[in-house]
DNA sequence: GCCTCGATTGACT
DNA sequence: GTCAATCGAGGCA
């Protein structure tokens, strides 16, 4: 298997978030695989925290690409990959995973980073180092667009993408 | 310190 | 479809 390094977050967010479907992730000694993701961008984004000034997330959002950002939603943490170059916000949530050697359900941002163990810690840390991402040369079904979920604002351009037909795809 | 809000989820009508 | 649990961050004083 081939271990994703900084250069494939080194590019434009859309691309990334794209391209993350189908990767395996490994964390605590856990396997899933990536099924569903939604890219943040930069300011023009309204939904994305880079848009909302500086804060702890949109600092992070700048740093160089293949960092883990964590952050919370109620009591839920959510897990992030910092993309584009430095200086340049950009982010791809982690939506959905299928989980590969272990038990647990993982069909939501919020279940997921319950599931993996993910936790605080993980914030500002390398992908290379604290989270293993492989390319298993896995055969993808069709992947579909849509608009995200559970954002206020939106953009007019669909920002979310997902494995069609896969049973681990977060709700509706 | 106090108040509000949210990139969520699950339970309910 | 609605609603509440529950908590960190941010705004304000």
């Amino acid at each position: 298997m081939k271990k994703l390094g900084k250069e494939f977050f080194s590019r434009d967010t859309e691309i990334v978030a794209r391209e993350l479907l189908g990767k395996v992730i490994v964390v605590n000694g856990k396997k899933a695989r990536i099924v569903e993701t939604e890219a943040y961008l930069g300011e023009k984004d309204p939904a994305s925290y880079a848009s909302k000034g500086e804060n702890k997330v949109s600092k992070m959002m700048i740093q160089d690409p293949g960092r883990i950002l964590v952050y919370n939603v109620h009591m839920y943490k959510m897990l992030n990959f910092v993309t584009d170059t430095f200086g340049k916000a950009g982010a791809v949530l982690i939506r959905a995973v299928e989980p590969l050697n272990f038990n647990a359900r993982c069909n939501g941002p919020g279940l997921l980073t319950l599931g993996l163990g993910i936790s605080d810690d993980f914030h500002g840390r390398s992908v290379l180092e604290a989270i293993n991402l492989f390319d298993d040369e896995f055969e993808l079904g069709e992947i579909v667009e849509g608009f995200r979920i559970g954002v206020t604002k939106d953009l007019d351009k669909p920002m979310r993408f997902y494995i069609k037909d896969n049973a681990h795809v977060s709700r509706k």
